[in-house]
DNA sequence: TGTTCAATGTCGCAA
DNA sequence: TTGCGACGTTGAACA
């Protein structure tokens, strides 16, 4: 990984063309080619970037930009697009290079595969007496979160979102109209779960006939099988 | 900006639990106490991060952590929510800190707009004998982009995308559900029209009775005028 | 390899 | 502030 702090315009061409006017930056260049320019805020995003796999040229710039300035001209050419950023370095502050070698990775906890795991574990949080069909129950637009039948006998489609939207609603609301076609199935009602459900997502829901389901992620995590409870 | 090359392990706790095991890594301190953490590879999004506002506090390792290696001990804490980034630091390679100055910003050249302009000049693209009406047609659930008449004096209304998803058939369809109550208006035909539909689009456009239209953007920037052509 | 969906999404605009 | 849509989205899982 190379490091360098140094004033430089930048002007990126692909899916869109955007230019960087002359400022001090951090110029992050990674093991794989790949190159970020950050400013000194924002957030996590860069101002320009280039993704692997991709190539930098450092080349010497011509006596117009010399005059100019520039000590440096890079060009990071990607290798499967036409995506390319061109850097004009003018004053550089700082230079270093780091050997930094492979990164174990990330592991996460707490999101939508694990509360859906939770849920079909512990089904009987739909009411008492719900079995569960199957998890991602296949349908032409897609699968379903959880397909279950209540004790009545009737179907019960289950949409999981950690966090509870208008959108969550909708793509329910689908695959409800879907499934409502196959006479083997309907009627099926419909569930929204979320560990937090917006006020709006929920008058979208309840006027649709669909049920809202909030759900403790940490009171889940804590019970083996929610069914022992219920004895 | 202060920039840290070290032997690090990372927590995060907020809208979900993450942890990162020691490895040597970037850590990148802004100016608005905003921290990254990058690994030497990946695309430009750190493994771990805190956006601002947040604070940074710089803490010493009490004597398990010491003898298990740890030189520092960062939180940082966010503001606003109850966030936290929990960073331990073994060897430290590297470690600096400059003055980058405030950043006049990216200017970018969409090219969403242009497919809009390039269809509304080649409108026969929807088929031959068709006019426009105008572009950005209002209604009370926001405009529509290209709004046009069939032959037959019927009315198209037309939504572009770049990529052409579902979202893009539920707007559209909201559109015409809106334009089929005015009766000046109805009825009105839909056309999807996008650079790339996505299957499940189109398979939701065709049974909701709405043609699907895909752009060839390199195409239709290089003709000015296809009516031309038909003659 | 391509497709689909979640994301600590982030970002920008408008009501 | 909140809602909504786009993003050079990125990333991961699955066919």
């Amino acid at each position: 990984m190379r490091l360098v702090v140094a004033s430089c315009a930048a002007r990126y061409s692909g899916r869109l063309n955007a230019s960087l006017p002359r400022a001090t930056r951090l110029l992050v260049v990674k093991a794989d080619g790949s190159v970020l320019l950050h400013s000194d805020g924002g957030s996590y995003k860069p101002l320009n970037w280039m993704s692997p796999p991709c190539t930098l040229a450092v080349g010497d710039p011509d006596d117009a930009q010399r005059a100019a300035g520039v000590s440096q001209l890079w060009t990071v050419q990607h290798q499967k697009s036409d995506d390319r950023l061109e850097i004009e370095l003018y004053e550089v502050h700082h230079d270093s290079a780091h050997e930094l070698g492979v990164d174990p990775g990330l592991v996460k906890d707490g999101v939508e595969a694990h509360l859906q795991e939770l849920l079909a574990a512990q089904i009987a949080l739909l009411g008492s007496g719900h079995t569960l069909v199957r998890r991602e129950y296949p349908t032409a637009i897609g699968p379903v979160d959880i397909l279950a039948k209540d004790p009545a006998g009737g179907t019960v489609a289950v949409e999981i979102k950690r966090r509870g939207d208008i959108d969550g609603v909708e793509q329910l609301t689908r695959y409800l109209e879907l499934l409502n076609r196959d006479p083997l199935l309907a009627p099926v009602r419909g569930v929204f779960a979320a560990q937090e459900i917006k006020p709006q997502a929920r008058v979208l829901a309840t006027d649709r006939g669909i049920g809202c389901l909030v759900l403790d992620y940490d009171a889940m995590r804590g019970v083996d099988d929610v069914d022992s409870r219920l004895f």
